[in-house]
DNA sequence: GTCTATATAATGATAGAC
DNA sequence: GTCTATCATTATATAGAC
């Protein structure tokens, strides 16, 4: 592996156990096996560091393909879907959990990050009407009050493993399911 | 004002406009209009502080009288409980936005801060029971659903204002009503 | 209680050898 | 590309005068 890939494997995990603030480049370099100038060599500071794990998890959105495409969708995909969700803010819960701070510090990386996260709210519109369309639910006519339902679901999904965190809970597979039947909750009085 | 509440307050003003990490006690000082030495006779370390504005916080959430005690609630009054916590959190925002971070890296923080909030979700229980009593609105009979929902209605209540923030919105009113909204979106199937 | 001065350590960042 | 050595800057914290 090259050493800046490690360098932003190191990053990723050290962030994720201690939060940004609490890492400096010198413990990168360290937990990462390699001097001090040498992740200097490879990048500009802590910040650029940081806009490259954004960047990873941005193409982990873009390729990401929630739906089978060789069937009509039934409930159960809409499952798999927001699960499949939460296992990626799970790789990346340094950023949700200091996403306020972050994106306010760095102008290019709010612009990049939330032109993704819009696009992912797009694509998720999207995927209710095509469970909508395959009669797995029934969205409400009024288009205000199927927006307010994807606005909480998108809370949900967005902020359920930060919220189990504050609870000083594990995350585990068992709690990340109780985060879909919350999800399933909101929306059972509108199943089909 | 004494030195002391300088202290709270400005760091208070400091820690919401800039996070945490990005203030010193140095910062708070000189903001505070002291030296940095008389800064570290009212408090040990910067940790300090941020719990005494946690206590401050919880003193705020432990007096908080929520409903009119002089006749039966209704629907109506479930929403101005919501708006005040809204207010409270907004006060706080800085701990609401970097708590999984605050409370990880001081146990005594996080002890008080989980059973006053523990209590807060008691009460919010009980809230809803009354509500429920007044018929006001109508509880799922299956307890399990009834929580489930309170669940949600919690998480909304606890992260809305950090959402906005996300979406680069201003926090105002009109967006603290839209947060409301969303909470009697929730339990609209189950009102009375 | 409040100040100035200062010690100690950590952090961010660069220069230059290999 | 990678290292060692180094430095300027900042942050935390204390001592001692007033």
């Amino acid at each position: 592996m090259s050493a800046r890939e490690k360098i932003l494997d190191t990053a990723l995990k050290l962030f994720n156990d201690k939060g940004t603030a609490a890492v400096s480049t010198n413990h990168i370099a360290e937990a990462a096996g390699i001097s001090p100038g040498n992740l200097y060599y490879h990048f500009r500071n802590k910040e650029e560091i940081i806009r490259e794990l954004f960047q990873r998890l941005n193409t982990t959105w873009e390729t990401y393909q929630p739906l089978p495409q060789d069937r009509a969708p039934i409930i159960n995909d809409l499952e798999a879907v927001i699960k499949s969700n939460y296992q990626i803010i799970w790789q990346y819960r340094f950023a949700y959990r200091e996403l306020v701070a972050l994106l306010r510090q760095d102008a290019e990386l709010r612009a990049n990050f939330l032109a993704v996260r819009q696009r992912g709210y797009e694509g998720f519109h999207q995927l209710l009407h095509t469970f909508s369309d395959a009669g797995a639910i029934r969205l409400p006519d009024d288009p205000q009050i199927a927006n307010e339902l994807q606005e909480i679901c998108w809370l949900i999904s967005e902020f359920w493993l930060t919220s189990l965190e504050v609870n000083g809970r594990k995350v585990n597979e068992a709690e990340m399911q109780r985060g879909v039947n919350l999800i399933r909750r909101v929306i059972q009085p509108y199943l089909a």
